[in-house]
DNA sequence: GGCAGTATTAGACCGGGTGTCTAGTTTTTG
DNA sequence: CAAAAACTAGACACCCGGTCTAATACTGCC
């Protein structure tokens, strides 16, 4: 079940040679990359670092050349991710050759269908973390915050989108729906695990479109 | 800052007297008590089983006569708060004293308080788990999914109170709404332990509301 | 060619924890 | 007074945590 990497390119002791393939030249973005893929499933305090090292064959002794800490390596998770979706979101819900609600639709069938791809055993990396506050470094707290409030803003952008094209009621707060949609979106991801089924989206998903026709 | 039991009782060694005080009968009530306290707060896999016997006095060589092992213990755990909790939807939720949907407010702000009691560390020990799921012994899977769907059910009731009182329309689909409700309310609870502060809980209540009236 | 400096890693440090079980002590029962 | 029951001490046998120092292999400059 493990080798993620089964071929072992072996790495050699010293300063590796400048020239050609600079082979291990992003080391620090695949122990990232590892780590997300980790992290999204098994969170943070469950996870030690030599598994993600292993996972991309990178030595022990190194990883303090990329990252200072632990708690370090952490924040770059998240920063990473955050990144990540947030391009993700824009990209759904700043297409405007779609209709805004749909944008926010297909969004979440977009979702659905990447948990089942990995089996339902990867979540939200940020939800995660956040039910793990109380083991985590009190740094992480206002970084993970922060994420959240990233996430409605581009949301209640959509929103507002929505309002414009007459989707939904001119008076409705876009802040404030954006807000709740990510307060009970992490409820149904973490369902949606429990279940190891999409159904929980979709029924949160439903309930917040019915909302919106108020 | 340990020291959950500052006095220390200290076990005697062999088979105790049957007679007078049985001081430790409820022993395993007590583990139990202690492993909800300890594992609302921190989740199941981060949490070691002597962490739990050293904040009740017990040693750990009697943890095998009480569970026959941290499967097990983590099963009675579930049981036991689920049945907690069942009893406290209950005493919310069908109190014939107040309208329905205030009941379930009372139930929510309760919760509220709950959770600043413990500086919001605490969340619930279903959500956690079922955030932990890819840690755990499948066993947990259906049993943590059973829970949510006896609490839907007894929040269905209320739905249905509510109807028969005209406080929400007759044709809504209660068993779906409760399901709904669920599906946001931990994530409610998640966001609430982030940010330390009862608002989120208050903002996904409140659109949980708004919906009720379409 | 040699030497300073830089990039990378081996490998150990050290402490802690894991869940489990056997052997033993003390009581109760009959 | 023996046998069974209730309970616990203490170790077993791991595996792992995050961190750091010393060594190595390269580059760039003189």
């Amino acid at each position: 079940m493990p080798s993620d990497h089964p071929d072992k390119p072996m790495r050699r002791r010293g300063r590796p040679p400048k020239d050609s393939a600079r082979p291990y030249a992003e080391t620090r973005q695949a122990l990232i990359q590892a780590g997300l893929a980790i992290l999204t499933e098994k969170g943070y305090s469950a996870v030690g670092i030599d598994q993600i090292l292993r996972s991309v064959n990178v030595p022990k002794g190194s990883f303090y050349h990329y990252f200072k800490s632990k708690e370090a390596f952490g924040q770059a998770l998240i920063d990473a991710y955050a990144e990540y979706f947030a391009r993700k979101l824009d990209r759904f819900l700043l297409n405007t050759d779609i209709a805004p609600l749909q944008r926010l639709r297909n969004f979440i069938d977009d979702a659905g269908q990447g948990m089942a791809r990995y089996a339902f055993r990867r979540g939200c990396l940020v939800g995660n973390l956040g039910q793990e506050m109380s083991l985590l470094p009190e740094s992480f707290r206002e970084q993970l915050s922060g994420v959240f409030e990233d996430w409605q803003q581009r949301t209640a952008r959509c929103l507002r989108d929505a309002q414009a094209q007459n989707e939904i009621p001119a008076d409705l707060d876009c802040e404030h729906l954006a807000a709740w949609f990510w307060i009970g979106w992490e409820g149904a991801v973490l369902r949606a695990k429990l279940e190891a089924s999409t159904r929980p989206l979709d029924i949160f998903a439903e309930g917040f479109f019915l909302r919106l026709q108020t």
